[in-house]
DNA sequence: GTCGCTGCAAATTATTTGCAGCGTA
DNA sequence: TACGCTGCAAATAATTTGCAGCGAC
């Protein structure tokens, strides 16, 4: 579940470019909470992470690896796995669907596609697990969005 | 964006049907509650729920809210929009990818598809907006949750 | 009468923020 | 010196839970 070393310290290396191209300090603690999240493969959470750093920098703060991993985001470094943590909304309706979220306003919309519900998932997936059910997240502009856009911009 | 009354009726006796299938009483309270979800498809949120209920019932609580949308969810007679909210996980890995997900123990796992990263979004979809990125989430359960579902079934 | 459902208030949990000190450019 | 970064503690915000009364079967 661990990265090799070569492939973490090309990431660390990315990091480090991408910290110096966005003027970011890469800060003892950015580092080792960013080299934490990239030596492994477990999606793992902000505390999780931030016990881990702990080892090494005793005296961090949880707070602090919540603003890196938020930074990270901002800047694309990282990502996070699903939705992007608002209130929890709902949906009456049941039938298989999946969804259109505009990442501005927050639309959701329904959508049918059966290609997309029967999609059969490549072999690599086969070997982590079985797949009960496929959702489907297209993000982007919704149609306001992008006249409000077009006009401020 | 409302749902045409013959359709919500239409929702609200299956409602009816599951809760009765199901022994779960449907008070004049949740009747109402998964009413005003059936109505819209707009995916609303606990709160926005709250609102509109309380026009029909004023002295309904947020917390009567919450329980039944929760009890609802458990029974499939509804679903949330995303990811099952739990901490956010995150992940460095910044090629395009999807996950994996255990529903049971949380495991989530990278896979690469570029069958699904070029996907091209149904019609339906452009009506709504603008793609910028596709995010698919398989569920399932992951090949030790599997063995140990067995050996306790 | 029993038992589940509800409202109220308080608790919990994840995450964010104000503030003052510190270190580095 | 100036400014961003950090740790600490407190604040938020969403959601859950304990409890007691009420109502339906």
């Amino acid at each position: 579940m661990a990265l090799s070393k070569e492939n973490v310290e090309k990431r660390m290396e990315v990091f480090a470019e991408a910290c110096r191209r966005q003027g970011v300090k890469a800060t003892h603690q950015r580092m080792e909470i960013y080299r934490e999240l990239a030596r492994t493969e477990e999606h793992p959470d902000a505390e999780t992470l931030y016990g881990r750093v702990r080892k090494r920098i005793p005296s961090i703060s949880l707070d602090t690896v919540y603003r890196a991993l938020r930074l990270f985001e901002e800047r694309g470094v990282i990502s996070r796995v699903g939705s992007t943590r608002e209130r929890t909304r709902f949906d009456a309706n049941t039938t298989r669907h999946h969804h259109f979220v505009c990442t501005r306003c927050g639309l959701v919309g329904d959508f049918y596609c059966a290609e997309l519900d029967h999609f059969p998932p490549p072999a690599e997936v086969g070997a982590m697990g079985r797949v009960d059910s496929v959702y489907v997240e297209l993000r982007g502009f919704c149609r306001t969005c992008q006249q409000k856009r077009r006009k401020a911009g």
